[in-house]
RNA sequence: GCGGAUGUGGCGGAAUUGGCAGACGCGCUAGACUUAGGAUCUAGUGGGGUAACUCGUGAGUGUUCAAGUCACUUCAUCCGCACCA
């Protein structure tokens, strides 16, 4: 009989549809346990070689716990709203709903055809208005407690996909999705106040379980700083705040530099006698792209203001001040203290106009360059903080500076506020209103969802408006408040906001009188496992683990974070180790794969390709084997004898198997795991025999990652009922270790035997068996021992000499 | 520049607290069975050497009875951030 693999997997699949096998039970009195991956973007391409991985990774822990009794919420849905989505429709002229439920369709298709076992009854879709309308309603909650304003701010606009950025997004001074020219541009947004929750985004990650580098990610992203701000007075008396990590070295400030942008400019346009100058070169910043201001970096420009000067505040030397654009508006306050001697950009600017360069840290070398390291150094030429060390300089001018009146301790984020608004039609509408009289007011809550219009073009406006904004009969309304006439936002919710709660909606998807019942969300949550791609680490994680945070404080939810767990895996690249891509022309279709190998081949390949972790090229050749390897499973029925129990001499490595296969699905080593199965077969085909008891562990241990092949076996065998039902084996530490053990016999470090002892030989008669080793005797002979060194289990060294 | 990784056979990759380097798979070689083999099974497979032996984890130094693993130095590659004061 042969593994006919496509009869046998959509028989299963089928099955498992029929029965719901997977669905998640509403008892909340079993142990619960939550397995998440990222809900995909249901592209028109349909899915990629390299979905699989952490699908079916997650998918092994999910049936793995389940044959360990618990109540698993394994859940998928659709991050379905998205630009791709709408160029389409804008192309083809098709509505994006329509679009978006083809895609769905088609991606459901190809997971179920990979048998994982998600539970399609809680499916959710971002583009759903009984979604929306709580993504909406989270909205007006951040709302309502100041945390959503609207801000008149540079923006980062794609000129390409005509759409605000979030910095995020910008990636190398480009477009993330497009590469399209990055500019600067003033427009009116919503923005969310993440910065409010950066110190407990970084507070919290000390009691989550995430990856040590996915933690790193994060909090590099937030870059917390701490050191002080400092206020400087100018000849015009205003006060000139700047922020420094660096106090120690005040100084040494021998000049200021602040933002083209900085607002002072503008009230000091009369005492400046070089407005042209300036103003051109506020001009020029203004134009330049996030990538030409990058590509830029390396040479300082800037121009010096004639007419104003400051004073440092801890000598009263008279400095100037200079605008450049390596200051930047959106960073501390806009303008800084500038130590050449001991800031590489400040040396960099000082060298350029030829300004003075004054050591007040000794240990460097200042002719030469900056002197930047603040472990080593002592301070000079600072009055009162000779002598000390720059960590005691930094504790004692800070004292003073609070004392003095002259400016405070102050911890800086590098994270900014989210910009939250796009110009584009296929997004959650904001639910919000202008009315001339009450500003800004959100729709009332029993108006949620508010829906997309139906629109003639889905094209974006030239002017930077969304489609939305053509529409007269959406945006006239009348103010919830007053009842005045108002106009509604146009603008609509990055790709973002749907991802931010989904795990949320999971727990008790059909609700509608509130996000999710306070009880299923105690139960589920928080997610006891997610994995996902390390491109979200700065992007959706920090996202959803700040709205999370969000609804904790509105007491919505009961968790301060969301996931216990964070895992991420790498890509699959290409045969070639290049990226996959259809210009490349090395793009691997999982439906082929599927379809030449099996979907129990592929899960098998994908687990089996490499570190987790890292990237790994696709191997055609490599699917080959694991495809080997399930029919040499397969043929384990024609050697089936009987026997309740493991046969002795394969006992010790069943036991061992059970152990190593249970614990490397907890520690994401799934390659490992299968590689322990393999050398289980083949042991068990070294003895042409299997019996019963064997062949129910082997399988079981093997059902995570091939769910098909070993529920069919099962089933053929007749042992009874499923074995997605079954228990997951036990193992017995003491029967781990075999009888014997081969003990490695040295002569200083080298091996020069290997002999079989049993386990409960005492040392000495090791040691003795070892010295009546011949070729031990051999080394030997003649020469003093030293040493002898005994690990028990392991190996006996002799030191000769 | 800063931060994070990675470097092991022909290839993908294994190796608890330092304790047999190369598990497992691919590929390759030989044999068996076959009309056939791009199927299957069995055996072999890091380099050098007939052999005893010896050399081997990017490079170098050190610690140790013992180093892929620890320390220091250095090189290369990848990823992230990039004038964050």
């Amino acid at each position: 009989m042969d593994y006919n693999f496509k009869d046998i997997e959509k028989k299963w699949q089928d099955i498992w549809d029929k029965n719901k096998t997977f669905a998640a039970s509403d008892d909340y009195s079993k142990p619960k346990y939550y397995a998440l991956v990222e809900f995909p973007y249901p592209s028109g391409q349909g899915l990629h070689i390299g979905h699989p991985r952490p699908y079916t990774a997650m998918d092994i822990v999910s049936r793995k716990k389940r044959l360990q009794g618990y109540n698993v919420l394994f859940p998928m849905g659709w991050d379905a709203f998205g630009l791709p989505t709408e160029n389409f429709a804008i192309k083809n002229k098709v509505h994006p709903a329509l679009i978006t439920e083809k895609n769905i369709e088609r991606f459901k298709g190809q997971l179920k055809m990979l048998g994982l076992s998600f539970d399609w009854d809680r499916e959710v879709n971002t583009t759903d208005p009984d979604y929306f309308k709580w993504t909406q309603w989270i909205f007006i909650q951040m709302f309502k407690k100041g945390l959503a304003y609207k801000s008149e701010m540079a923006v980062n606009w794609c000129t390409s996909c005509k759409v605000v950025l979030a910095n995020e997004e910008v990636v190398g001074g480009v477009c993330e999705r497009c590469g399209g020219e990055v500019v600067h541009k003033v427009k009116s947004q919503w923005m969310l106040k993440i910065t409010e929750y950066a110190q407990r985004l970084i507070d919290d990650l000390s009691e989550v379980n995430y990856l040590d580098k996915i933690k790193t990610t994060q909090k590099n992203w937030i870059g917390r700083s701490e050191g002080a701000e400092v206020d400087f007075t100018t000849s015009e008396g205003d006060i000139l705040t700047v922020y420094t990590t660096r106090p120690d070295t005040l100084f040494g400030a021998t000049y200021m530099v602040i933002s083209p942008e900085h607002p002072i400019l503008k009230k000091w346009e009369s005492k400046l006698k070089n407005n042209d100058a300036i103003f051109e070169y506020q001009e020029k910043s203004a134009r330049k792209s996030d990538f030409e201001r990058t590509e830029m970096a390396k040479e300082k420009t800037g121009v010096k203001l004639d007419g104003v000067y400051a004073i440092n505040p801890v000598n009263n030397r008279e400095i100037p001040i200079f605008i450049s654009d390596y200051v930047l508006m959106g960073y501390g306050t806009g303008a800084i203290m500038a130590v050449p001697a001991h800031d590489t950009r400040d040396y960099d600017f000082a060298k350029v106009f030829d300004l003075p360069i004054i050591e007040v840290v000794k240990g460097g070398d200042v002719t030469k360059e900056a002197f930047t390291d603040c472990a080593t150094g002592i301070m000079t030429n600072s009055g009162f903080l000779d002598g000390l060390s720059v960590e005691d300089a930094k504790v004692k001018i800070k004292d003073w500076l609070e004392e003095t009146g002259k400016g405070k301790k102050k911890v800086n984020y590098k994270l900014r506020d989210w910009v939250f608004s796009r110009q584009r039609y296929w997004g959650e509408p904001i639910p919000i209103v202008h009315c001339d009289k009450c500003g800004y007011v959100p729709i009332p809550e029993s108006e949620l969802p508010l829906t997309l219009p139906e629109v003639e073009s889905y094209m974006p406006t030239d002017n930077g408006e969304s489609p939305l904004s053509t529409l007269d009969s959406f945006i006239n309304t009348t103010c919830p408040k007053c009842g005045g006439p108002a106009k509604r936002e146009t603008d609509t919710m990055p790709q973002w906001a749907g991802s931010s709660w989904y795990f949320l909606r999971y727990c008790d998807p059909h609700n509608d009188k509130e996000l999710a019942s306070k009880e299923a969300l105690n139960y589920w949550m928080p997610v006891d496992w997610y994995n996902g791609g390390m491109e979200h680490t700065t992007l959706h994680l920090l996202y959803s683990r700040f709205w999370h945070k969000f609804l904790y404080d509105l007491g919505a939810v009961t968790t301060k974070e969301p996931y216990m767990r964070r895992t991420s895996h790498g890509m699959i690249l290409g045969e070639d180790g290049q990226k996959m891509s259809k210009s490349r022309g090395n793009v691997i279709n999982p439906d082929d794969v599927v379809n030449e190998y099996g979907a129990d081949s592929l899960r098998l390949y994908e687990m089996f390709v490499g570190d987790f972790e890292k990237t790994a090229p696709w191997s055609t050749k490599s699917i080959k084997g694991c495809k080997r390897f399930l029919d040499r499973v397969w043929a384990l029925q024609d050697m089936l004898i009987d026997g309740d129990d493991y046969r002795d001499e394969l006992k010790a490595s069943f036991h061992k198997t059970v152990k190593k296969v249970s614990e490397d699905i907890e520690n994401l080593k799934f390659n490992t795991a299968i590689a322990a199965l393999m050398s289980l077969i083949n042991e068990i085909y070294a003895t042409k025999q299997i019996n019963k008891a064997e062949l129910k562990t082997f399988i079981t241990l093997l059902n995570p990652f091939a769910p098909h092949i070993t529920e069919e076996i099962y089933e053929n065998v007749g042992f009874g009922g499923m074995l997605n039902e079954q228990n997951w084996p036990e193992y017995d530490e003491t029967l781990c270790v075999d009888d014997t053990i081969e003990i490695v016999a040295q002569i200083n470090g080298k091996v020069k035997a290997k002999l079989v002892v049993s386990v409960d030989e005492s040392k000495d008669d090791v040691i003795a068996k070892v010295k009546s080793e011949p070729r031990i005797q051999n080394a030997i002979s003649g020469k003093n021992i030293i040493k002898e060194i005994y690990v028990p289990g392991k190996l006996v060294n002799i030191v000769v000499k």
